[in-house]
DNA sequence: TTGTAAGCGTTATCAG
DNA sequence: CTGATAACGCTTACAA
């Protein structure tokens, strides 16, 4: 690898000058200019990031770290934050796969020195705990911490409003006994929906029940597990609201299996609107979130707290969720305005290469 | 930022000594180790990752460039790569959306310094050309170049035999007339689906036409948009391949707009076998293509290149796909062996948060 | 077992 | 306009 000295040596010129040449600066005349390029050129000489970096104190990367890298949601996280991030030049290093608060204490720390700046999603509840002293050494974004946390900027989904929303929608189509089907328990996502679902219930007037709650964990197979659950329950539900999409769909398959007919038997609405929600038999009414502007936001709030220099109040974005309606709830979906129906034919593009 | 000379000044010892502490060497006495242990967690002090990189050499990172981060497939190939670089404690420099192979040059240079190799996906022609030069600064492994590359590291998908599978099972079902739709002029898979859709009617003896083969550019709109092309065609085929699982998706919808049914009157199947391949109605047939290996296989051979000293020679894999039979083509499907099946309730835990 | 000091490849601050 | 030279924060001989 060739390095600054080279260049500068085969030019004839001082290193100094071949830091300015990449540097833009405009002092340097033409002449010299033409001649470090061509010698760069030819010996493929680029500035080393690391050395660059460690000098400026700038990196032109931010670190992501994820619990988990793959599907849909956390694939169109990703996207919202490539985007934003590419538009100022940003690169980003990414980690997922977290088991737990320690591993992504540890992947944070190995980001040391490699990134202007963190954006941070853990649905754990003990996270921010185990992050907290970061923030004080590059601005640090918090992506839907599902709890009040002060001390660091927040960007999240209205867990509750969606989920109160949906259930409502539910309760206005006349149903008045509407089971909800639960995520995981530390889930912090999965407790605020739940948290909606009650007091919808309460502001529709329509009495809870903790045999109403049944247990999931956000995969499609525990969703058939509730499926069958509800269907023992005496009376049974007339609609039951699935606390994310996945599970949804598990939940009509098992609906299915049981011989019960969606929506005429049960009406089924879930949570996210992931592309799946759109295929699905019948198609799935659900609450839809805005994933991408998830990330999108989160890269806002950290070039804006990096351009800042004193660290200003911290800020707390709350993203709404949108109800959509489609078959699985039984209410006549409105024909020609599926919001999905557009962005399908766009998100999709190209899936091999 | 706590720096390794504030540490070693406040635990009393020199920053030789903090430096080996958090190196693992043997050499220091216990007592040192708690000592700078302590001072460190109270300073809340780690190593500068670019510092240190700068004079090891060594960057615990891989550069994954891809033309796009969203969308099933590539979120998978990102997946297979995060998890075996995670083994082997790497982090990975992300960056997606290049349009063209000047914008993937750039993003390679800005990543020169930061990361021990590196991992490209790009599907236009030109781009082996506009990488050529970077590999002799640090290992790279290509992802389905679609052509013989020679000078570097690869990992391929099977589109050729892959295809032909495909296009030999409708064959087998006794269709004689099959069209294809075809993907991006340009992209290189879609090239060598197409040599496989050519090569399988060859061997089965069926005459292929130019009007067999439809445009299509891997985006659901544009399968629907053929399917209306096909139903045009006389006589009309009674099997269509599709180039990619988006556009099939397309081309059931447009077959039924036009009052065809799937699989009796048109036998379709795709390729990719994307998670909605298994929940569109009718379910598609199509191949199989084990996504997140060839991330894995990338990152082995990268690992692989970095150990050995000398290059030694150019490593060429090619990843086999599966044909998987659905309703769509009209077989009669083997009901308890689906392989999706087991897949779909693994790969989709937790799609929020 | 510990400390001193020489880099790693840049950029930034001075002089000239 | 250009050239020395001192950082940046760390690892690693070599010395003690």
């Amino acid at each position: 690898m060739a390095t600054i000295r080279d260049v500068a040596r085969e030019a004839g010129v001082s290193i100094a000058t071949v830091s300015r040449v990449f540097n833009d600066s405009s002092v340097v005349s033409e002449r010299t200019v033409n001649a470090v390029r061509a010698v760069a050129a030819h010996l493929h000489y680029w500035p080393n990031g690391a050395a660059r970096s460690l000098i400026t104190n700038r990196t032109h990367a931010l670190g992501v770290l994820l619990p988990e890298i793959y599907g849909e949601f956390f694939s169109e996280v990703i996207r919202g934050i490539d985007l934003a991030a590419r538009v100022h030049g940003f690169q980003l290093l990414v980690s997922g796969s977290h088991a737990d608060s320690e591993a992504l204490a540890e992947a944070m720390r190995a980001m040391s020195g490699r990134i202007d700046g963190v954006i941070v999603m853990a649905p754990d509840a003990d996270a921010p705990a185990a992050i907290r002293g970061f923030s004080s050494r590059c601005p640090l974004v918090l992506l839907n911490p599902g709890q009040d946390v002060e001390d660091c900027d927040t960007v999240s989904i209205a867990n509750d409003e969606g989920a109160h929303e949906v259930v409502t929608h539910l309760a206005r189509l006349g149903h008045s006994r509407i089971a909800i089907v639960r995520g995981p328990a530390r889930n912090l996502d999965a407790e605020r929906r739940l948290q909606g679902y009650r007091a919808a219930l309460r502001d529709s007037g329509i009495p809870g029940a903790p045999g109403l709650e049944l247990a999931g964990d956000f995969t499609e197979s525990s969703g058939e597990a509730a499926a069958a659950a509800l269907v023992r329950l005496d009376p049974r539900p007339t609609a039951v609201f699935v606390a994310n999409d996945h599970m949804a769909i598990g939940v009509m398959s098992g609906l299915r299996d049981a011989g019960l007919r969606v929506p005429e038997d049960v009406a089924v609405a879930g949570f996210d609107d992931i592309a799946m929600a759109r295929y699905a038999t019948p198609a799935l009414t659900t609450a839809r979130v805005n994933t991408s502007l998830l990330g999108e936001r989160a890269v806002a709030l950290l070039l804006h707290a990096r351009r800042s220099a004193s660290p200003g109040p911290r800020q707390h974005e709350v993203l709404p969720t949108t109800l959509v309606v489609r078959r699985s709830c039984g209410a006549k979906p409105p024909r020609s305005a599926d919001p999905l129906r557009r962005r399908g034919a766009k998100a999709f593009r190209g899936p091999a290469t």
